[in-house]
DNA sequence: TCAATAGTGTCTTTAAGACACTATGTT
DNA sequence: AACATAGTGTCTTAAAGACACTATTGA
């Protein structure tokens, strides 16, 4: 235990020190959070199918006010003197969907000099992933906007539709220049934000089971890879990938609704435990 | 592009709002940059050997006043209003180091409220190494000590010795306290930030070149095995060793001064481009 | 000469990928 | 009946690990 009766130079011990101890009048930046949420959202069926496609979506809003006024933005707010980055990420979460029960994760922290034009702000991201595909967005106190937008991450651009069509936000990744004619990017940089979100699931998918907090309670294997396949962006052999899901599931004795032959599995969060002690053993 | 005419509820265009936004007078917090500055050191002897083995250090300096006086704790300081993050994280780098060749990367924003006493700070946590083994801790104006400590990251505990021997911090993982008679923790969360620098490293170790940072221009291929032991904590098979990293260096037709079989290689930063190529097929 | 180290060769085990096949449910 | 999908089996290929072996250096 460190001795708090130590005395500095002045000669105060450390409540002494405390309690003489005025902040300076340094100016200081803002500090906010941003929130990417991600949720799944059934695909609008194109053919006659008889099992569905998943697709994924963020939440956005509209801006109201200068600066980028109309933009879309990754909802977000000022954290409070008396809240943890993380309980404000939270609070800023529940604000915008009500929801709770998410996974939730600090993505980076987003500090340059220009990002705001109003003042200096320090913005950490954090990354929200829930299950609930029925979350109505909040229409905030200001009456803002906020629209789920689907995310079409292809390799050449990124393409955000708003799920009632009316709104389309194109990137392109090579030329680096939003590129459709009634798109505007995102405000601020919170395109960075939605792409390295976008990046972190792509590279966290196969060695976490973060797909798991996109999934419902039960779910299909079918469904899993569908995920799976969303967020790396690639097709998966069916064969190979229910051998290796296998191990992280544990199956159930019900079936789907829409197709009574596809088996209910549910996640087994202890699917790892066994894993490390193989890492034990091998060390 | 947007709009600049378009005019808000009070009737002004993007440029007017900007002067007459005034940033409110809330309180904010602080916002500082934390560096953990890591490098590797000779091992000092302790058999007759013929090739030297390296050890991992990383750089604390000594606080003199209050609160946590006398602790030891990782370099850091505010962020100035015109400067980016990673910006100020180069700054205080350089202040304490002298060293500007460095591998730098954002490691995790920490900001609970209470881990400052004094007041509400939030601190961005940055990742920095260096391949240099001749860095004198530079002294701080205000006087303060800097010192380089071997970092002995065993699987039970976590144990610092500075160079000269005459400090030591020892952290106990499964009963998650310090237990050295004459040791105390590091400041504030530190020690947290340290874990999670010594973890964020494990983990880039074997799917980056984070390695290489630590390396200097010529090295041997055990020089390179012995700093993957040394980030990985446990021991690596020579011979399989040697056939991955190959892929990942290029040799040179100088050997070592110590043992004359020993060939020097040096990082190729273009290995991966093969495998990238290979990605892309794959797709 | 001897011990320590650099460096090679090869066998085994494991993981990943490709792909054909059967079975069942839906229309 | 025709088709889409769930689910299985198996072969191939690539990566990872284990370990014995030779060659060279420094003391």
């Amino acid at each position: 235990m460190r001795d708090k009766e130590l005395r500095n130079a002045k000669g105060q011990n450390e409540q002494e020190f405390l309690e003489a101890y005025k902040p300076g009048n340094y100016e200081r930046p803002s500090v906010t959070v941003d929130i990417l949420i991600f949720s799944l959202i059934d695909k609008k069926a194109e053919t006659k199918r008889t099992v569905s496609q998943k697709e994924l979506r963020v939440l956005l809003i509209k801006r109201k006010d200068h600066p980028f006024m109309h933009c879309w933005a990754i909802p977000g707010g000022f954290v409070n003197m008396d809240e943890n980055l993380e309980t404000a990420a939270y609070r800023e979460l529940k604000e915008e969907t009500n929801v709770e029960d998410v996974y939730l994760e600090q993505l980076y922290t987003f500090g340059n000099v220009g990002r705001d034009p109003r003042m200096r702000v320090i913005s950490t991201a954090y990354l929200a992933l829930t299950s609930q595909e029925d979350i109505e967005p909040v229409a905030g106190d200001d009456a803002k906007e906020a629209k789920w937008f689907i995310v079409q991450n292809g390799e050449q651009y990124l393409k955000l539709v708003s799920e009632d069509g009316k709104d389309v936000i194109c990137y392109d990744k090579t030329t680096k220049k939003d590129s459709l004619k009634d798109g505007s990017a995102l405000a601020f940089d919170h395109l960075d934000i939605l792409l390295m979100g976008l990046d972190r699931l792509k590279n966290k998918v196969d060695y976490t089971d973060v797909a798991f907090s996109l999934l419902p309670e039960l779910f299909t294997i079918t469904e899993a890879r569908n995920v799976y396949e969303i967020l790396l962006g690639k097709q998966i052999d069916k064969a190979n990938f229910r051998r290796e899901i296998k191990k992280k599931v544990i199956e159930t004795d019900q079936y789907a609704d829409d197709y009574k032959k596809s088996q209910l599995y549910r996640f087994n969060p202890c699917w790892n435990n066994k894993k490390k002690d193989n890492y034990i053993k091998v060390k």
